[in-house]
DNA sequence: TTAATTACTTACTAATAAGTAAGTTTTTAG
DNA sequence: CTAAAAACTTACTTATTAGTAAGTAATTAA
């Protein structure tokens, strides 16, 4: 029973995130998102009173989306590199649709964030790296993957290599994160 | 010689590459610099007439900067790991100064930047692959340094682990980016 | 020493920002 | 069908933004 309201306050949600991840934080306003929607200013506070609270629901929003993710993965009879592969494809369309992470543009704009929206990006970013560090163990146990560093710290090269890379692509071009994502596949399957 | 105005533009230079670094682009305003600096909001115009004037200074300098750095490495007589540690070192102190790396912060506001802007970017970037595949592929040689991808590859896994590295730190802790420089090295040197 | 150039300040503007109070329309539930 | 709750719009306010025009002070060069 998707109602008239859920549907705006989602429009405003994936437009929002849409607009962090492509200028970031400081580079768009409430008008922005009205004028895009068709609808007023005060609609848009009206869902989110705040900036804060917006860019908070979206964090929300992708800290639910990762634990799905992490539900799926952990019970799905495929093999570690196609979990891996789920994850970054998501960074590879990021490249397509000129976006960067949300993680990389939450850390862009991290200082002048409020303290209870930290908190959650925190929670975030653990998540994610906790998911990877996971399929890496699995992948290392099914004799998948090699590595040799533990597989946290592998899960934190492999990240900032994609965030990083998403980042990268914007400048040097779309190649540059095709060969990062390439070789850190070619360097985990040996 | 350096005359009144030379401290004034270089002051200003410096604070916005901090601020740009710190908040990001759209985060501060003439006005804070000028504050800080204890001079009139048209005093910042009057050395960089728009933002964007003030924002490629930045980038030039940058420029100017790995150039030396790369010019001082070419000679030295030192092992190239040093060589690496320098670049490597650059990045822990924008850490410790609550900063991420020029190149992180211009990705994030990347779309609302001047096509004239955006080509200097593009330049830093390469200059400072460039300086660190050199690098690699010099302690290959030497016998220093293992990896199996290309140089260039290779530079690009190491500048994305740092880039995001400090962006990591921001959120996670400054353990985070120790824990990634270190193990650079550490699959460097094998 | 004086004329010109450089480095500013004062005093604005026009645009846009986030946010709110009060009223209106739409939807939903009984 | 109706009342009340939800989802808006209209119409503001206050603050801040980038930027400029015109004037003043300081430095430099002839």
């Amino acid at each position: 029973m998707a109602t008239k309201t859920n549907d705006t306050k989602e429009a405003i949600l994936l437009l929002g995130a849409e607009l962090i991840q492509q200028v970031g934080y400081h580079a768009f306003s409430y008008a922005d998102i009205a004028k895009k929607l068709g609808i007023k200013n005060a609609a848009v506070h009206y869902h989110f009173p705040g900036k804060a609270d917006l860019y908070e629901s979206i964090v929300d929003s992708h800290i639910s989306n990762y634990t799905k993710i992490g539900e799926e993965i952990a019970q799905a009879p495929v093999p570690a590199k196609a979990k891996l592969e789920r994850i970054f494809s998501r960074y590879r369309n990021l490249v397509d649709s000129d976006r960067i992470c949300v993680i990389g543009a939450i850390a862009a704009d991290y200082k002048t964030l409020p303290g209870k929206t930290r908190s959650k990006v925190v929670t975030l970013v653990e998540l994610v790296l906790k998911l990877v560090e996971k399929t890496l163990q699995e992948g290392k146990k099914n004799g998948e993957f090699f590595y040799t560093a533990s597989a946290r710290v592998q899960s934190l090269l492999i990240m900032t290599n994609l965030s990083a890379g998403v980042q990268l692509a914007r400048i040097t071009g779309k190649k540059d994160f095709e060969t990062i994502r390439l070789s850190i596949l070619k360097q985990l399957t040996g």
